[in-house]
DNA sequence: TCTAGAACCTCAAGTAACTTGAGATGCAAG
DNA sequence: CTTGCATCTCAAGTTACTTGAGGTTCTAGA
């Protein structure tokens, strides 16, 4: 265990920022960290400063900011010329999708409840074919509105998925 | 125009059911559909049943079902061996995720607000390295609880990217 | 009948943000 | 010195399509 002025491998970092090993190395292939420092093995090292910058990271993504999103805010936080504006303009842009989509997300529940409670009570367990389900989903227009925001997905996986 | 005996054009089907036109050849390649018949020509052509299965598809996806599941529920409507119970466990299961990710979504539109909020309050236009987001994004563990539900992406983009 | 332009065809690659895997090397403990 | 875990790179897989290139076919108007 050796902890020379805070020289850590990736996966202690890792383990400390709750990321794993392969985001790391994806976070420097996209820019979004600087090219760690290596070891003549090739091996990475990194100081405290990456523990804290991959803690922010990894709660911007937490809270479903996109990587390009994360970097701007990371990049914001080193500029003293920029005014938090800023910030504040993505965060907002984030926040209408996320409205948005639990709009969306709640005409789903609704419909999806409705479906299962339908079946339960009047399928009682008859041939597939009959489902109310079935049916429901065959006629001619009754989808939720769910169209809107196909753009590049605004929240990612780790909150949708 | 020429509508004998309901001959559909891949593009005539894809207006009509709303989809659009690669969309379909995507769903023939997986095999959501079967291979369309063809002319000489080597264009598709189309019938009223494929107009009917395609409606019932474009509903299964509008509702956020997968393409997997889709496929699933497809093939359940001409079993009349198979019971109702397969459609219903089908639609629970999604059921189930939907209302995860609404709570999910719920917590990240709280905390996102809470952001703006402060910001609008707190910072008023100063400087962006102080800025209270990147100052609450810094912090220790504030993260909502968007950890669960990694799997395969159980609502689609359609409604939720 | 000829022709322009829309519609169609088949691949291949791109999308978001990683994860997984293969194959090879490095390192630390016993 | 050996064993086994950690690390390295690079490629491919994930979801559900869309977009694009490069090439045919169809159809309506002149």
């Amino acid at each position: 265990m050796n902890n020379h002025a805070a020289q850590l491998t990736i996966g202690e970092l890792a383990e400390r920022t709750g990321l794993n090993v392969s985001a790391i190395r994806y976070y420097e292939e996209v820019g979004l960290i600087p090219p760690a420092l290596r070891r003549p093995s090739g091996h990475r090292v990194y100081g405290a400063e990456a523990q804290e910058l991959l803690t922010l990271i990894r709660h911007c993504r937490d809270f479903g900011f996109s990587v390009e999103n994360t970097k701007a805010l990371v990049s914001l936080t080193s500029q003293d010329d920029k005014d938090c504006v800023e910030a504040r303009e993505i965060a907002q842009v984030h926040l209408d999708a996320v409205r948005t989509k639990l709009a969306e997300l709640r005409a789903l529940e609704s419909s999806l409840s409705k479906f299962v409670t339908a079946c339960t009570d009047q399928c009682a367990g008859g041939p597939a074919p009959k489902c109310t389900i079935l049916k429901d989903l065959s006629l001619g227009d009754p989808a939720p509105s769910a169209k809107a925001a196909r753009k590049p997905e605004l929240i990612p996986s780790r909150c949708c998925g």
